[in-house]
Order: structure tokens, then sequence, then C-alpha cells
DNA sequence: ATTGCATTTGCAACTATTTGCATTATAATG
DNA sequence: CATTATAATGCAAATAGTTGCAAATGCAAT
């Protein structure tokens, strides 16, 4: 693969942000360096640091997919479908469960990035404000 | 809920079909017994089966998410990154896990169709011949 | 049957994402 | 340095999926 100025731009800037951001958000970012760059090549060089390992992908619920550089060890993450909030886990509560599949099913897993849907504890008492609903 | 016709049929046709149906699939199937059904309205309808949990939603890594009906016993997925192959696993391998991240994090978890992706036995020798990538 | 209310639907517009193809840029090789 | 191969990009078109709004429908209580 190819140094391409695009990648480099998007891993600079998932680092810097430090979020989750929209394919949207990156793009919009992007264009304050690369005025000219076309949506389509982020979605691509989007596409290739998912593919290398590099970034990971999620949906978490929302209309678009969000990104997240990978860089500071695997993590993952509980969203709450009622506040939408979002918990991270680190990957030292999922490698056990990981390891036994790998095992048993003779699969070598490769998803880096877990989203797991549910209910928050402060959401699972009925006094919470925020019911916006999925 | 009201008792909606089309999530009626959705529920029929994934019954019968008993697999993994995109969106465009599940539509040009209704179309059949309902002509002038809109997109916009199955899509609308699978939603409201996603969020009762009769239905999963699953991103299997092709570009259209695909919808599965969840009435015999909950399952998950091991996805092949390289031949595509698609594995089933029972909920019982992944059962002491959410029970592990529930108790530790308080959390409520809703997720009942996990898609793991990864390297199946077969393709992780160097010896097969389909290597389509991701 | 009629009314009132909430849900579902159709439609059209909009946002999100993917893809084919021609072009450009970079790297590798002679 | 010139040539060739490969990967990245732009553009436009196509496919996916979402949403606002108004109209239609189903349900429940008269």
């Amino acid at each position: 693969m190819r140094a391409s100025s695009v990648e480099q731009i998007i891993i600079e800037t998932l680092s810097k942000e430090h979020a989750h951001l929209t394919s949207q958000q990156v793009f919009e970012i992007i264009r304050k360096r690369l005025p000219a760059v076309n949506q389509s090549t982020v979605y691509r060089a989007l596409t290739r640091l998912v593919d290398s390992g590099k970034v990971s992908v999620s949906d978490m619920g929302t209309k678009a997919v969000v990104y997240e550089l990978l860089t500071d060890g695997l993590h993952h993450h509980l969203v709450c479908q009622k506040c939408r909030q979002i918990m991270t886990i680190g990957h030292e509560e999922v490698e056990d469960f990981f390891g036994d599949l790998q095992l048993k099913n003779h699969f070598q897993i490769v998803t880096n990035h877990l989203i797991l849907f549910g209910i928050c504890e402060n959401c699972q008492v009925g006094t919470n404000t925020n019911t916006e609903e999925m």
C-alpha cells in the first residue's frame, strides 16, 4: 500500500480528535487542508485504514457509522439504547471470550471493536428523564 | 404497537425463507403480495421488528445489512473475511460472556445477534483458492 | 356506526455509501 | 532518466437508508 496523503491526514485527524467521527465529519475536517478532496476518496481511504486494522468502524445505532483510531489499545463499547450514553470497556473484558470462541471454532477472530447495545444502569430504573427511544 | 399488515408479511416471509435477507430482497418478496407497498414502509416495518426483538439486523460485511427472524432461539455468527463463509454458533457460547459484562458494568445487554469477523480454519492455511479479500 | 387518537403508510426529498471508469500520482525497474 | 506497473483520486451515477409531512388506516370507547 502506498503512502496516501489522505490516509495520513485522516490518521492525524482521528488522532487529534480522539473521538468517534462520522465520515462526513472526517470529510469536513480534511477539506480544510485539502479543499479539493472528493468524498469518495475519503470513504475509500477510511476503508483501507479499517482493512489494515488502524481504524475501527462502528454502527453505534445512529444513521451514519463512526470511525475511531485504534492506536492506543483495543477497546469496546456498550451503548445505551435509551440515553445513548457510550461506555468504553477494555479488551481484557473480552479477551477470554474471544479466546474460547477461537479454540472451540478453530476461527481466528479479527473483529477488534465490539459494540453491544443495551440499557445502562441509570435507565434501568424508571426515573430517568432522557427517554429518547432508539 | 398495532398489527401492521406489512410486519405480518415480513415475519411470514422471513419465517419461510429462513435465511439472511437484505431489505431489498424482503421488499421484492413483499411486492408480490402487496404490489403497491413503498420501500420506506418496509424499512420502517423492519426497524419496528428489530426494536421489538422479533428480527435481528446484521452487517455481514456486505454493502447491505441483512435481516433474520429470531424465533427459534438466539444464535450468533462467525464470518470469514476470506471465503465469506458464515458459521452459526449457539447462544450458549456467548451467554457467560454477556452475563459477566452485565454484572461488571451494571448494563443490561439487549444485543441478540453478534457478528464476529475473522478467518476460518480452512483459510488460515495458505492453500485455499477462494481468496476474495474483504 | 361514529368519533377520537395513535400508528402506519406513501411520497418525495434528502443523506449516506458504493462503484465503474478514466486520470493522475507514486513507486519500481531497467 | 524513461518506462512500466500499481495504487490513489475525481467524477458521476447508482444503490442504500432516513425523514418530514400529509393522508389513510386500525383500534377503542362511545
